[in-house]
DNA sequence: AGACAAATTGATAGCGTTAACATTGCAAGT
DNA sequence: ACTTGCAATGTTAACGCTATCAATTTGTCT
């Protein structure tokens, strides 16, 4: 059987005093005498004494907890936020549950229960379609939350996010400022904010460069190396098919390299590919996939630090609406810096 | 101001009946009648009353909150093991914490530490060395621990791993069986188990077949792409370069690919390349990394599985440890099933 | 109807801590 | 010496819940 852990009490009763001066004494009260802290102090390290949370949130009404929840923790994306929030939270005394929804809005209403009932201090939520009840309830009933990368259509909610049709129309001009025209998408679902905003992003640049949209060049699915796949084996046969591909997400850029493998073309020569989050994998010597960058440990670490306001209430009562700068991380999937050298090499070698 | 959740004490108000009654219709107790239950029931559906865990926590010694304390989680193989852990948690009604040590001693015992004051009921670790101070301590004390992925040296405490040696000899026999000789280790350190045994693994496999140790073709340090690369740019660069590398994680191997692409060298025609884990990213078309898997996900499941039991003490008092077999996934890196065709495909083209 | 067992409900206390107020003791000021 | 004032400590109750045992109601059987 585990130990039983000490007390305050035990501590007063060896110390001989009241319980309520320990708890001063490990609390660092000014009103107890320097000797009988001294002594309070000894006994709690001789019996190697833990404060007990639990029994201090029942009084406070405090837990330190937050609650993170995200589409999928064993995604790389959502892995790297994830490590922004903890380091964040941790130095500011708070620890982090975390919660794996799979973007299905009942798992997130459960999950917001059951933390609820836990006693989390409040929410950091990076999987939220554009319309959801669940938050519009914490925000209602004045409980923390802060949204991080995806944000709601209604404006009540804090948020980091950053500007993701900015993103997209980095991503897609730096297509079209180096010759190509025939851009396909392959988008994230329209009900997400992300892929909602990236696609909007990228038709936009489209026409403001005087080329039209095509609905065959364009799929919106899950944010997943699958869907990339399957979609651009479909964009990829086309007759006239697109000779670049914005890719609204690294992992469906994944999808569409293994589609352009299977189908025998080179990338960037036969086809060139944008991303979109800068994934760890996206830098590797193999991948080397241009890609918008977002700052995902930072956009972790401020919606902590704004959720913290928000429990602490050190910040005045308006909501913190944060976007953050992409920037386009120009690497060479998109054959936009191919070298002279290069690009006559492969030539030769056809 | 968050608003104050009811409590059982205002629906015992209401229903005209003692907090107790409440409490048991809500837990439902068998001895409440069927018509107090639901008229209980109803008003504390009216009021949305949550339970307060905190509460029933410092009643019942038990807050159903692991602690997961991993490396780092925004690595991609301990966000793999990660999703594991939370869903059979959650299947069994507990949430999780998580916490990353960056390998650090110190950060694992004050992870500990603030996790026992938060009232965690149970660990599960995937950051420590063989010799382990901490976890005695957790052990002795008979605090509910799992190790997983990592080992103590101590031989009394509860884990699940791979079987890490064997794991290097898959990989190490498999270059050997197809004629490689000259086969270079990138190792973890020797202080972590997988470090270790993955290269006594690989050491051993070379003798065994007859082949002698050489120091020069091996390196150990942190599991990281930087270490791979380093360790890769030193080795390649010998005037009698290895034309394999074993690399201890997929992170490393990574870093292998890295420092070849920079020097020229491809892979497999002129470096053959193992790694180590099967992470997400290993599959990818443009990596095809051949490497050990280990199921990360069965991984996290079964070790929270046993610690589940043994805070439910549904198990009797034996100590668990579990070693998964592991199995070679055979891409391309190593060279080893590549064409004939391609094989002369590629020779043609030099 | 009366007696008894069983089912249902209630009262009390306690989990470990802290807030709020009460008490004690001791030094300074007159 | 005697109030005054403040520092140090103590007492009580409460946070929301449940274990335990006591009290009450209900039903059953003779």
């Amino acid at each position: 059987m585990k130990k039983k852990a000490p007390t305050i009490k035990e501590i007063a009763k060896i110390a001989n005093v009241s319980a309520m001066t320990v708890s001063r004494a490990l609390n660092n009260s000014h009103s107890v005498r320097e000797a009988t802290r001294k002594k309070i102090l000894k006994i709690a390290s001789q019996l190697s004494y833990m404060p007990n949370r639990i029994a201090r949130s029942l009084v406070s009404k405090k837990s330190n907890l937050i609650s993170l929840i995200v589409a999928n923790i064993g995604n790389q994306f959502f892995a790297e936020i994830s490590r922004g929030i903890e380091d964040k939270a941790r130095e500011k005394g708070y620890s982090v549950i975390f919660s794996s929804t799979d973007d299905d809005a009942k798992n997130l209403a459960s999950c917001v229960r059951t933390m609820r009932e836990v006693g989390v201090d409040g929410f950091i939520i990076a999987a939220v379609f554009l319309k959801e009840p669940v938050v519009d309830e914490l925000v209602d009933q004045n409980f923390p939350v802060v949204l991080i990368n995806r944000r709601v259509k209604k404006n009540n909610v804090n948020y980091v996010v950053v500007d993701n049709q900015k993103g997209a129309v980095l991503a897609v001009e730096h297509l079209i400022n180096n010759g190509y025209k025939k851009i396909g998408i392959i988008a994230g679902k329209s009900n997400i904010s992300t892929g909602k905003e990236r696609f909007q992003g990228y038709r936009q640049t489209l026409l403001d460069h005087g080329l039209k949209f095509k609905k065959e060049y364009s799929s919106q699915g899950p944010f997943t190396k699958e869907h990339g796949k399957k979609a651009a084996q479909k964009m990829l046969t086309l007759k006239n098919r697109p000779e670049a591909i914005f890719a609204a997400s690294d992992n469906i850029a994944l999808g569409v390299m293994d589609a352009a493998g299977e189908l025998g073309l080179n990338i960037p020569e036969d086809l060139a590919i944008v991303g979109f989050d800068d994934t760890n994998f996206s830098s590797n010597s193999k991948i080397r996939l241009t890609t918008v960058s977002q700052r995902k440990y930072e956009m972790g670490g401020r919606g902590v630090q704004i959720l913290i306001d928000l429990i602490e209430r050190q910040q005045p009562d308006y909501i913190n609406k944060i976007v953050l700068e992409p920037r386009l991380i120009v690497r060479e999937s998109c054959g936009c810096n191919l070298s002279k050298n290069k690009k006559e090499r492969h030539l030769r070698s056809h």
